[in-house]
DNA sequence: TTGAAAATACTGACTGGTCAGTCACAAAGT
DNA sequence: ACTTTGTGACTGACCAGTCAGTATTTTCAA
């Protein structure tokens, strides 16, 4: 699976001349979420990039094209191993409906709360409107792809029994949301006394798994 | 009530020579919502912000101290007045806590699904690492506020015997945290097919309370 | 093995464009 | 006349992106 976006002004076709084993590029994308999740992407200048990355700028420009391609590497370098990932996991699940939704929870949640990942959906959805090519390939394959899976688990829960007959599309959201959202609320007003986020996470599978039975 | 925020270099105490009955203001904060939603407060000219709302650049210095200061009077002007409104309308309702959570998810969901506050919780999720002091306010004046809120009711209608005994901190989260990212969906990725927000909302409720019921 | 040449990796200093913020002046209202 | 409301033109700082040149590593002939 790779990163395809449609050609633009801002975004040709990129022919990412990224030489292989070489660190650097981790180096600077590593360094590049951090301030990009905590300043946004316009107020990041690419010397913090650098100097938090121990280069210099111009290094930077071996590797990347522009401060652009800079913000589609990180998507492509570090959100689509994830999906692999994820998905594998989900593919490989056989058991009742309820038992996938705490699964997914767990996971999900907690990947979204504690690691680089809300980092990374805090940013997307920062930055969308300001690139919709991107903005459009992380809904589809990341959250939407999430929804269809989860919107065909329920459904094979109603018809197995567990669940009650209801828009199985409305359900996957409603079940998503909490997860995203404190994966967000944890990368920007967050973290706080207030939201414990494995507790709420916790709750939420729960409540949403009793209301959702027969 | 008033927006009170802690003096610091970026933020001097906000003198706000806003003159009244004036639409300027306005006329301003409307246009600057709407490009610091699309394109994040760092990536708007103030030239643009000016052309929208039909004036020159000079002109909103009649009116704001700065570019920050735009920022900060839109909080104030805009947030502040829906608060006023919203407590007042929680404070007045009586009756059983599950017609209170359908009250707030029909009010809170689509005001931030369909309405400007969404925009601007989105906006203050972009930017809360950039603007700490303003996050703060947001965030304990907004959602938790409405989270602190909510605990109670929901601890009432346990007490009542409508609701089972649970960890009421987490359930509230879990409540508002649909409701909240129907709204920064609809504002960043969305509007989209697949996530209807109304209904989202709606099977949320619904569910949320199911599974809270004894 | 050694060391000169080639290839690769890196950088400091610069530039050209952009934009927040200013100011001297103009128009409109009273 | 005087105050309020407005503006076009300017400036100084900032920063993405470039480039000429330096360091380091690799290659390979003697």
């Amino acid at each position: 699976m790779d990163l395809k976006l449609v050609e633009t002004a801002s975004n040709p076709a990129i022919p990412s001349p990224i030489k292989r084993d070489n660190k650097r590029p981790h180096q600077i994308l590593n360094a590049a979420i951090e301030l990009f999740r905590d300043r946004g992407f316009e107020a990041t200048r690419l010397e913090d990039v650098a100097d938090k990355a121990g280069v210099s700028k111009a290094t930077i420009y071996l590797y990347f094209e522009s401060k652009e391609d800079l913000f589609y590497a990180l998507i492509r370098e570090k959100v689509v191993p994830m999906l692999e990932q994820t998905i594998a996991q989900a593919d490989a699940f056989q058991g009742p409906a309820s038992e996938f939704l705490r699964m997914k929870a767990k996971g999900v949640g907690r990947l979204f709360a504690h690691s680089e990942q809300g980092a990374i959906l805090k940013l997307v959805i920062s930055e969308a409107r300001r690139f919709p090519d991107l903005s459009d390939y992380y809904r589809t394959e990341v959250p939407e792809r999430g929804l269809e899976n989860l919107s065909k688990v329920i459904r094979r829960g109603i018809d197995e029994g567990e669940f009650r007959e209801c828009d199985t599309e409305a359900a996957a959201a409603a079940f998503m949301f909490p997860l995203l959202m404190t994966g967000i609320w944890m990368n920007s007003v967050g973290p706080d006394e207030i939201v414990r986020p494995d507790e709420t996470i916790d709750f939420h599978c729960e409540n949403f798994i009793r209301g959702l039975q027969v």
